[in-house]
DNA sequence: GTTAGGATTTAGCTATGCCTAAATTAGTTA
DNA sequence: TAACTAATTTAGGCATAGCTAAATCCTAAC
């Protein structure tokens, strides 16, 4: 009953709801999934209408998870960060390599082998981008964090998590030592949106896009 | 280009084959795979038409694999055995679980994963059912056993593996004893099939059903 | 050599999930 | 309030991979 491609729907539908789960548009859909709006009604149309309710839709005014489809598309965030960090820890992927694998076997991995991967990890809570690993019968969600982008200047912050979304960019957030646990300090805010960030206290400045800047969660909590 | 299913049409052709890489019918495909001969024709249709020609096909003829179908079922059968030690060995599965979750898995890992997962099992031979894992660029077949079934009354013999079908006959054989590496000998055929076996030359002798008897690979070679 | 019967293929249908083009709706803006 | 525009939905198609029912082929037995 639930395939690879609603899953997809339904993991989207989660990360656009924002931490209030509002509703998602059909045009936001369309665009995180790659997908033309009218594929996008389609399947919210059958999804509204079929046994295990997992969305509530109603025409021109969006779509939001009901407890069911939050609950699948939690559960499949955590897969995936679970795959992340088994790839990274165990099977001695890269940082930039373990986004797509998870992205293809979270669909496929089974309650066992879920448990028996949490199990050999340490039960752990982060996965290797920061981002927290939701546990099973809560949601587990972390929002109160801002993107390095909108931090406000001089405001001591800790990264807590870097977007998953984009190898290139993982690998230059890597070699600029933007990673999750660093402690930085935006100086400058220039007019295209580019920062300068200083590390960990030290002299140097740094030169981060914006593009990049949006990819760093932090707050200034050390976990 | 390679979907799931046809995935299965590539191993369902490969196991049925034989070791000549003898035509397969329709009909024996259709019932291995579990759908209606139609359905059969249909795919083999189309696999036949298209780019990476992977079968050969002429109609009421049956079908074989070409180099290209054979090497994408065997790597099919790689990722499963693979996958079975690994869950065995690493996840701690029990021989009977391991079937299921590979059979579904071997479809979506990737070239590294496959890698990866050699590597830390040590580049292994034999998978939890004493199947020889094949190796990337040559078929290592090995089919020049016999079922228990069929070897010749008081005929020492060595398990060399087990079918890995079906859960409840694993652990049934598990309970008996019969796993890769026992070394046995038939007693008795009794008009039923069912067999007869003395295990390890002791005063034991245990009652193999026809069918289990069909699941066991023997050879008098010790691995 | 004909023919019966089983094996196989053809024809035509279903559901999924995507597409383009065209219609409609909703929400601003004059 | 009327009209414009952007968002959304409807209508109609395509491909995949299955299905049933009906036609056809092949072979083996007479």
């Amino acid at each position: 009953m639930i395939s690879e491609s609603v899953d997809d729907y339904l993991k989207a539908i989660l990360e656009l709801g924002g931490a209030h789960d509002e509703r998602v548009t059909t045009n936001a859909l369309a665009e995180r999934l790659g997908v033309r709006t009218p594929s996008v009604t389609g399947m919210l149309q059958k999804l509204a209408a079929q046994k295990p309710l997992l969305v509530l839709y109603e025409k021109h005014r969006g779509v939001q998870l009901t407890a069911a489809g939050k609950r699948r598309a939690w559960e499949l965030v955590r897969h995936h960060r679970l795959l992340e960090l088994f790839l990274h820890d165990v099977l001695k992927y890269s940082w930039d390599e373990v986004h797509d694998e998870a992205e293809r076997l979270e669909h496929f991995i089974s309650e066992r082998f879920e448990d028996r991967v949490s199990a050999i990890l340490g039960d752990p809570e982060f996965d290797p981008h920061g981002h927290a690993i939701p546990r099973k019968d809560q949601s587990g969600v972390f929002r109160d964090e801002a993107t390095l982008a909108e931090w406000p200047l001089h405001k001591p912050a800790i990264i807590s998590s870097v977007s998953d979304r984009n190898a290139a960019s993982l690998r230059e957030l890597e070699r600029l030592g933007l990673m999750p646990g660093a402690a930085l300090i935006v100086e400058q805010r220039k007019s295209s949106g580019a920062l300068a960030v200083r590390l960990d206290g030290g002299p140097e400045v740094i030169r981060v896009n914006k593009d990049l800047a949006f990819r760093v969660l932090v707050g200034n909590r050390q976990r």
